[in-house]
DNA sequence: TATCATTTTTTAAAATTTAAAAAATAATTT
DNA sequence: AAATTATTTTTTAAATTTTAAAAAATGATA
C-alpha cells in the first residue's frame, strides 16, 4: 500500500478483500558475512519492531498469502517460504507493541470505529525463508518507517508475540538445516570450504571440525572442485567449489543428514 | 454438545462462544497389536468419515481447543498433540464431504440462515497424536453417528482437505519418531524386545533389524531387562524389558536419533 | 534326555567418524 | 633463488559405530 486512499480503503473497507482475523508473520533470516540476520520492519503506528506479516485476502492460500506479503513489505521475490508453526493465544493482539491509533489518526485522518474489522482477535500463521542478505533490497511502505536486518544476536523485543515466532522459526529452520541443502541460494556460486564451513557454523549455531566437515560434503558429492582458486596473499591459495546440481537436487528432495 | 437444545444453540449463537473461521482437526495416530490405526468420526450431517475437529472458543488458546475437541468428540483423556500445519485454501469448506443441509433440518429443526456464521470459509489448525488403542474408548455424541478405528492402510476416503491432513499428519509424526521416543505411551509396561522393534517398524513404515534395533536401544540405555519372561510354549522365553525412566525423559527433552 | 523353534548374545567384518599429523601452496622475506 | 610463513588440503591411523551372520541359550515338548 502506497498512498493514503488505498490505506483509507483498506482500513475501513478491507473486509471485503481480506479475511478477517486471519494473518500471516514471516521470519525472514538472512545470511552475510558470517552472519545470521533477520528481517524486521518499523510501522509507524506499532510501537515495536515487528515481523513483516499481514491479513489474507480471501482469494489466495497460505503459501500465496506468504509470497505476496513478503514482496509487498520487503520488496524481496521468489523467497522459499516454509510454513512452521500458527499462533493464537487470546489476547496476543493486545500484548506488547500495540497499535497507536493517535498515530494512525495523525497520518491517514482515520479512526478505527468500535466495531472496525482490524480489531477481531486474530491468529496468524508463522512461515520462515532463509535468503541472501545481499541479493535483498528492504523496502519500506507508507505506513512503514524502516525496514532493515538485525544480527541474530541482537534483536530488539519485538512487538505482539513475535519473540516467540522467532525463537519456533529458528529451531524450524534448524531441523531444517538438518535434513536439507540450502546453501545455493545464500552462498556465492563459488565458495571455499573455509567459507561453505562457516556458514553452515552460522546457521546451525554449532562448530564444526575444519577439515572432517568439508570432506563430508565432498564424500557425499554435494560440492565440488572447480579450477579457480582464491588469492590470499602470502598463503596457500584455497580452491573454489561448487555445489553438484544433481546431488543438490536429490538432496532437496529426498533429503540428507548433515552434521 | 449431547441435546438437540444445546445443538441448536450452537448453530444459532454459537458465534458468542466460538471463533468465526478458525477450527482445529486432529489426526489420532493409535497403535495396537502391530497395526498402525488412525481415529475417524463419521457426522450425521457430513457425507463423509472425517478427523475429529471443531471450533476454537474465544476463551482457549489452540493447544487447549485441540485438547477440548479430542476429549468431547472420542473420549480421550490427555492426549500428547502436537500442532503440525494449518490448512487455509479458499474453498475448502466446499470441497468434498460437504454437510448435508436436509439431515441437519431433520434431526435438529434448524435451517442455517444465508449469513450463518458457519458458512464463513475456515481455516483449520492440525493436531496430530498418538495413543495406544486399548485405551481409548471412542465416544460419539449427538450428531455423530459414530467414531471409530481405522488401519491406516484402509482409509475411506475422507471429507474436506482430510486425506491431505492425514499424509501431511503422518509424515510429521514420523520426523518426530526420528528424534523423541514415543513408546512408552503406546507400549505396555513390559515388552520383548520383539515387541519393541514391531512397534517401531510399524510407526515408521520401515523394517528393522530384529538384533541390530533392539540392541541399540539397549546401548542408548533407552530400555531394560526386566527379571520377568514371557512364555510362550515350546521356545526360549524373551525377556521382558521396559524403559529407564531417566534416560526417557531425557531423549524427551533433548532428542536422540533413531534408525 | 534329545529335539525344536525361537530369542539373545557374541563375533568379526565393514563402514564411518574423529583427531591429528603431514603435505601442499603461494606470497613474502632473506 | 632459497627459506620462511600462514594457511589450506590431504593423508593417516585410531576409535567408534554399524552391519551381518553365526553361535549360544532357553524352555517346552516329544
Amino acid at each position: 500500500m502506497e498512498t493514503k486512499q488505498e490505506i483509507k480503503h483498506f482500513l475501513e473497507k478491507g473486509y471485503f478483500e481480506y479475511r478477517q482475523g486471519l494473518c500471516i508473520d514471516c521470519a525472514i533470516f538472512g545470511y552475510h558475512a558470517g552472519e545470521l540476520q533477520l528481517l524486521l520492519v518499523k510501522n509507524k503506528i506499532i510501537t515495536r519492531w515487528c515481523l513483516p506479516g499481514g491479513y489474507v485476502k480471501k482469494t489466495e492460500n497460505l503459501d500465496d498469502a506468504a509470497a505476496r506479503i513478503t514482496r509487498d513489505r520487503t520488496g524481496i521475490e521468489g523467497l522459499y517460504l516454509q510454513q512452521f508453526k500458527t499462533f493464537g493465544e487470546p489476547g496476543r493482539n493486545k500484548s506488547y507493541g500495540y497499535f497507536d491509533e493517535d498515530k494512525l489518526h495523525e497520518l491517514t485522518g482515520v479512526r478505527l470505529a468500535e466495531n472496525n474489522w482490524l480489531r477481531a482477535e486474530t491468529v496468524s500463521v508463522g512461515f520462515y525463508a532463509i535468503t541472501d542478505v545481499v541479493n535483498t533490497i528492504p523496502k519500506a511502505d507508507f505506513l512503514s518507517s524502516e525496514c532493515r536486518w538485525f544480527p541474530i544476536a541482537a534483536l530488539p523485543n519485538l512487538g505482539f508475540d513475535h519473540d516467540d515466532m522467532v525463537r519456533d522459526a529458528l529451531q524450524h529452520m534448524r531441523v531444517h538445516l538438518y535434513h536439507y541443502p540450502i546453501g545455493k541460494n545464500l552462498l556465492p556460486k563459488r565458495f571455499t570450504l573455509k567459507e561453505i564451513k562457516l556458514f553452515y557454523e552460522v546457521m546451525s549455531g554449532k562448530t564444526l571440525s575444519a577439515t572432517n566437515f568439508p570432506s563430508k560434503l565432498i564424500a557425499l558429492g554435494l560440492i565440488v572442485k572447480t579450477r579457480e582458486k582464491l588469492h590470499i596473499g602470502a598463503h596457500r591459495s584455497p580452491t573454489y567449489y561448487q555445489f553438484n546440481e544433481k546431488v543438490y537436487q536429490k538432496a532437496l528432495r529426498e533429503g540428507l543428514v548433515f552434521v
